[in-house]
DNA sequence: GCCAATACTGTATATCTAACCAGGCTTCGG
DNA sequence: CCGAAGCCTGGTTAGATATACAGTATTGGC
């Protein structure tokens, strides 16, 4: 999504919280009556620039015909549920609105400490601690984790969930599956970053 | 609130249908045509029935001024979030009270088909299968099941999940752990029920 | 210095929408 | 048998709404 002005952003809040409290879109007057304009074109342009960044979808034709794309928004907003983050574009924050898939409604809580995210898993090597390929694991975001801990790691652009171990300069990455080898960082000269520990595991499909 | 008509039931549950799927309400127009009437009058004589009734509130000279007003609780929304089951007392319903341990707020279409409870998983008799000890099986209600599914069955009293298989009068539960012995099942003089179908796990203690 | 983009005012209009009127058909209780 | 309520057709209209067009002013990049 292109970036928006200030204005703009202040415009797609309104939309947002319009909805959220009558549920139902605003139209162009009640858009111009919230801020105060006094010609509708001020809305319809506004509009125009967030359908044209991508923000919003209009329909056209029909009365209040404004859809709000994404659900955006990180951590902070107070929504419920967990976004679900499946891959992780390089070098981007993990949750980075490109990379947030969906919201599931699930209560944070049920996991000690609470979960800030859920992470799609890729690949096998985490198999014998029960987490599979395609499962959510329940990420608590963290920079620092304990020995013996499951992490999510970032390492050179790519994320990976692995068993933490700790000596020294040297950190291990562990999985959980003989045919996996583990990996070895050197803190000294190699880029790495804890972006969180993993508190519990979600699978929506049977195996 | 009063009670309604299957027809007003009906047009209710489009109301909601369409505001979840939309965003917005519907008009007197699309609600035509979603139940093919051939006037607006007959959408007007519907909304007002159930704005007497109490099931929506109807602001006048607005479009789209419909605001459904209770989340309604029957049938089929009952208590938000799923019960978990721990031990299951021998011989009593799964879901009797006296084994519910809590309620988790989680979103039961998150599964499909649908979880109807969490059955916290007791021993590693699944471990390959990624069901560890502890974990929460959540389970879709079914007296059913195909061969190769994860079942919660019963037998004798005894509550098991296991992978379910079955040739002709002889039912085999297949446990996914090398350690653990398959168990055989004569239809003809044991007693089996299935309760229902594993459709996801959901663990909330990291391993 | 100039063009493009942003951010508005002001006006106009086709059409969408809510809301009303008149009437038909059926069901159900008294 | 009657009346009320539910459920619908068909048609009408005032006003709510989207959307176009003509301007003004400001800002930032080239």
């Amino acid at each position: 999504m292109e970036p928006l002005t200030k204005r703009q952003a202040e415009i797609l809040a309104l939309i947002r919280k319009f909805q959220a409290e009558s549920g139902r879109p605003p139209t162009r007057a009640e858009i111009c009556e919230a801020f105060g304009f006094s010609s509708p074109n001020a809305a319809e342009e506004h509009l125009r620039t967030l359908a044209r960044k991508g923000a919003i979808e209009m329909i056209p034709g029909l009365s209040r015909g404004i859809r709000v794309l994404k659900t955006q928004r990180g951590v902070d907003a107070a929504e419920p549920g967990l976004p679900v983050v499946g891959r992780v574009a390089a070098g981007s924050p993990i949750l980075a609105e490109e990379n947030v898939e969906e919201r599931y409604q699930v209560d944070a809580r049920l996991f000690s400490p609470r979960a800030d995210y859920l992470l799609r898993v890729r690949g096998h090597s985490m198999r014998d601690a029960g987490i599979l390929n395609g499962d959510l694991l329940a990420v608590h975001r963290a920079a620092e984790a304990a020995s013996g801990q499951i992490v999510v790691a970032r390492l050179d652009n790519d994320v990976t969930v692995k068993r933490f171990q700790r000596r020294g300069h040297t950190v291990r990455l562990l999985p959980e599956n003989p045919d996996f080898e583990p990996i070895e960082v050197d803190l000294r000269n190699e880029p790495f970053a804890i972006e969180g520990i993993g508190v519990g595991v979600i699978r929506t499909k049977p195996r």
